[in-house]
This record gives C-alpha cells, structure tokens and sequence, in this order.
DNA sequence: ATGACATATTCAATATGA
C-alpha cells in the first residue's frame, strides 16, 4: 500500500496536477493539507473518476485537510480531542477549532492528514497556539498508543518546523524566525518520546519538501524539509520504501510544497512465534 | 524599508502563508 502527504495549497487550483500525480505514482491513499476549501466545494468529480473517493474537512478559504483513497476509509475523524481552536484577539479554551485535522483507517492503519498552524512570528499568539496545538496532539498519540501499542499509526502532513539545521537551507537566514525555534523543535522532539518516529528520513536522509514562490527559492534550491510522515512502530516496521517528490515543485502552476509518500508491506509478518506454514 | 509570489474572497483590497 502506498500512502503519501501533500500540502496542495488549494486543491481547486491543483486538482489536475494531483489527480495526475495520484494516478502516475500509484498512490492508495493521499492525505492533503491546505484544501482552501469546503467541502461542497472540493472537486471530487476528478478523484472519482480516478478511482478515489474523498473525506474532506474544511470550513472556509484557510486551511482545510482531507483524504483521497481508492481503498476504503472507516472512522472518520474530522478534528482530534482537545484541539485548540484560535480566534484573533483571544484567548483560552471555547475558540473556533479550525480544519487542520482528519483521521481516517485504511486496511487498519490509522493515519492523520495534519496542517500544524504556522506560528507567524515568535511571540505572536498565532505562535503559543501552535505550540499548544502540538502538545495537545502529543498527549492524544501518547494515549493512542496506551490503548493500542501495536497499533500501525502515522501523523502525517505539514509540521511547519524544520526538525533539524539542514532541514533549512541557511540557518542564518532563519535567525529569530517560527519553524526554527528551539520550543517549536522540543515540541516536534516530544511525538519521537510519545513513541513515533520519522519513517522518511532514514530511507531520504536529504531533501526539502518546501520552497517559497518567491525569489527563485525553488531554482536555486532553497528549501525547507517541513513535511514529515511520522510513524509508530507498528508503522515503521512496516514501512520498506520513501520518496519525496520533488519534481512536484517543477513545472506549469506546482504547489510550493511536494508530496512524500511511504510504501507499506503490510503482508510482512515479524512475528517469530508465528509457526511458519509452507 | 518594502516587496517579491500565490491563493482566497463581497472583484478590490486584504488576509494568509513559512
């Protein structure tokens, strides 16, 4: 089974790309972020004919999240528990949640299409909310797992924080900036304590997922590597190949990041009390 | 210092992005 991870940045705008891309590559499951869209207004004519149905959450022209399948999705989840919702100019719990979580179970893995909120700048309250909105996420993974330790599970989708140093292309330019910041890495830091890990970077130890429209960043490849597929054990043993697509970010109209996708064997059995039958 | 570039919406000017 191959499942992969797309900010499209509107998927009215993208849809030809992405249904072409779903289709070349060979792709069972999408999780997208960054819709820009209800979901009345999603085009799911073209997934469908393509062999894809659509789950879509999203409430106005920001944000948005959803999946595309051409296996079947159960459980449904639009938002995870204890979300913080945001609303300019407040505070505390009772704000708006906005559409930056689904959750959906395909052949019993269970996986998160994620859109984490940017942060805008340190010290922003857009920024606490992001870190909040984090470690709220950590605590639901860490329960997750309590109650199912086997449990193939990935979060997956647009962190907005670059893990690591080379995940930018020049610290320096990144100095005092979100998605850098050393509370935005320890909260990223903390779903590898919860018990997940990335299943991509071990397979693609280099490359970005990113690069701004502007100023030639894609040319001249400056990127960042703020997509991640984060997986747990469960997952992980399962996961025997990884690509990032960056030729997603060529051509007429591409959306500023690409999409990464996992390849699952899930036939592979690694139980060694298992009697072998032949 | 600003904008660049792209997307959405009351189609014009603003919000958002990373």
């Amino acid at each position: 089974m191959r499942v992969a991870t797309w900010n499209v940045n509107s998927v009215r705008t993208r849809v030809g790309r992405v249904v072409d891309w779903l289709v070349r590559e060979d792709v069972d499951v999408l999780g997208m972020q960054e819709i820009k869209c209800k979901p009345e207004q999603f085009p799911v004519e073209a997934f469908e004919a393509a062999g894809y149905t659509v789950e879509a959450h999203g409430l106005n022209q920001w944000n948005g999240v959803a999946f595309a399948s051409r296996l079947p999705m159960e459980d449904v989840t639009r938002d995870f528990p204890g979300q913080p919702g945001f609303l300019k100019g407040q505070e505390g719990p009772g704000l708006p949640v906005e559409a930056r979580a689904i959750g959906v179970t395909v052949e019993g893995v269970r996986l998160w299409s994620l859109y984490v909120p940017n942060g805008r700048e340190l010290g922003d309250p857009h920024y606490t909310y992001k870190l909040d909105w984090l470690a709220q996420l950590a605590d639901r993974t860490s329960e997750w797992l309590a109650a199912e330790p086997d449990l193939p599970l990935a979060l997956m989708g647009d962190w907005n924080v670059a893990p690591l140093d080379e995940d930018v292309w020049d610290m320096r330019v990144f100095e005092g900036s979100t998605h850098v910041s050393e509370p935005e890495r320890a909260a990223f830091r903390t779903f590898e304590e919860r018990g997940l890990q990335d299943v991509v970077r071990p397979l693609v130890p280099t490359g970005y997922t990113y690069w701004d429209y502007k100023q030639l960043r894609f040319p001249r490849n400056e990127g960042m590597r703020i997509d991640f597929v984060m997986g747990s054990q469960a997952f992980a043993d399962v996961t025997v190949g990884a690509t990032i697509h960056r030729d997603e970010r060529k051509g007429d109209a591409p959306s500023d990041h690409v999409p990464v996708s996992v390849d699952l064997d899930l036939d592979t059995v690694l139980d060694d009390d298992r009697p072998m039958i032949f």
